[in-house]
DNA sequence: ATAGCCATCCAGTTTTTCTAAAGTGAACGG
DNA sequence: CCGTTCACTTTAGAAAAACTGGATGGCTAT
């Protein structure tokens, strides 16, 4: 039905029936007097109807010229309010795109230091294994492991990863030598982006085997794993830090190695960046750095 | 707040949406697959927001993209079902204009039968002195006296007009002869378009000077002065018709002057004829002849 | 008269939109 | 495993639509 007229021509036509010339649709549509009124003329065409009359004062609409703008109002409101909610759910929502791990393990127990700073911003945590495209889906910021190359992404270091064995209370009080790792079992993620290797060639020893043990395909399950006391699994910093800072973790040795990787923070290369998303960056940089500072505190107490 | 979207890109996403693919969508726009994906693709852009996500099975609007596309989908229904009204209106009314002397005098007596013929055409009778712009009203036939010359129209001769005196019975018993004329007083239409001298001249006498008589602005007071009694008038073989048929009013001398002019129907030149004015012109003509054979069989009965 | 509105027309330009054709990438089927 | 299909994207060039600015013409009020 819509087919056989032109959207902008509707458009011309309701504006200035609303506002009664074609001078103040010009100006609503910031386009010239001229434009308005040829694609007023060209609708009436398309209808082979006569929507307003011409007078000395200006354009006049007919009997069913009244009738029908009514109608492309309420039409065209309705279109401007799905623009306006648009508009707000972008000012209002953030999408964070992380990794299941990353969201349960540390992001989500801090999200309520972020609600109570912005009160404003909804935010929706996209906790997904992949990596949507920045540009094609509405995720505004990803937070992702990685080397920081991101084609077609704005990445920005949030804190370069560190590993190191952590393991159950319970079994570190066996554990007086890196030898002793030995006689412990090892908690693998097959799907880990680093092996122990590396971190044997930090604390400067041979490698050692470990007695057979648990492994899964999920950093959470392993997590877990190690808290229960099923043996020692090698772990990124951050996803420790709570446990760590409550007890049910503890890194036996002090020895860190390096990754090569971080978490990163990814933002859209094309999107400019809003008000929202800054504010997020700030206040995420802020809990690295409170996490941080809890690492140092336990470092001095050990 | 519609002025930084494109319209046509919102039908675009609102087509997609409810179809569920670009093909179906592009089917009911009628333009390509990739015109769709494009117009979508921008659209997202112009919001900042993603509203669909592209699986391997096709876009499913993200959950933000359900909500928007639900609110487009309002509006352009309510767009669409104005552009319909248009249309049907468009079909199912005819805007006449007419002098409003010929209207009530004629045209409107006999209404009823165009409406028995056509029942679902509703009639608009727009009578009015001005004669408007048919390119540029919503008027779709014009019934004017004239000479046939309408610029920027079609125009068809319905019926030459001859003019004639008629006056109430009462006063017609008076006059045996044309001369006895100069007894009566004329009742005069001031913006009429023919004079006595040209009767006189179709009579082959001599002018006569009439008593002084009533003068009206209006043809329609004029008829209403004569059948009251008043006076002679000279009058329009066609806006008489009714009058005579019954009797209110005689046309003494038999006599008849060519006027030059005549009732015609006058259409725009640009717009294509409808159906609903080809059947109006057939009705119209059929009704001229009905009145015509009213006139022949009044002659042979005088 | 003359200036000011309002709208229209016209011609040329800019912008948008569309198409056709090649390309991607996941899923399907032998 | 290879080739096909399906659904969408990309690109470049062509076509269509929209816009501008200046000229024009009617009407109104000084």
């Amino acid at each position: 039905m819509l087919n056989r007229v032109h959207l902008n021509g509707l458009r011309a036509v309701e504006t200035v029936a609303r506002l009664g010339s074609l001078a103040g649709a010009a100006a609503e549509l910031s386009v010239s007097v001229s434009a308005v009124s040829q694609q007023v003329k060209r609708t009436e065409k398309q209808l082979g109807q006569a929507l307003f009359e011409r007078t000395p004062g200006g354009l006049v609409p007919t009997e069913f010229g009244a009738a029908f703008t009514a109608r492309l109002s309420a039409g065209f409101r309705e279109l401007a309010q799905a623009v306006a909610l648009a508009n707000e759910t972008n000012e209002c929502t953030l999408v964070v795109s992380v990794a299941p791990a990353f969201a349960s393990k540390w992001l989500l127990p801090r999200l309520s230091r972020h609600f109570a700073r912005h009160p404003n911003v909804l935010l929706r945590i996209d906790a997904s294994a992949r990596v949507a495209d920045l540009d094609r889906s509405d995720i505004d910021i990803a937070i992702r492991l990685g080397d920081g190359k991101w084609p077609g992404g704005r990445a920005e270091l949030l804190l370069a990863q560190e590993v190191f064995p952590v393991c159950a209370p319970s079994i570190a009080a066996k554990l007086k030598s890196i030898g002793d790792l030995a006689q412990t079992c090892a908690i693998t993620d097959e799907r880990a982006m680093f092996s122990w290797d590396g971190w044997f060639e930090a604390a400067g020893v041979e490698p050692v085997t470990f007695q057979k043990g648990a492994r899964f395909t999920d950093p959470m399950l392993c997590l877990e794993s190690a808290i229960a006391g099923h043996g020692v699994m090698l772990a990124w910093q951050l996803l420790t830090a709570d446990a760590l800072a409550d007890g049910r973790l503890v890194a036996p040795f002090g020895i860190r190695a390096e990754s090569g990787l971080g978490y990163w923070l990814v933002t859209s290369a094309t999107k400019s960046e809003s008000r929202k998303v800054r504010d997020f960056k700030a206040w995420i940089r802020e809990e690295i750095e409170a996490t941080m500072a809890q690492f140092r505190a336990l470092d001095s107490a050990a």
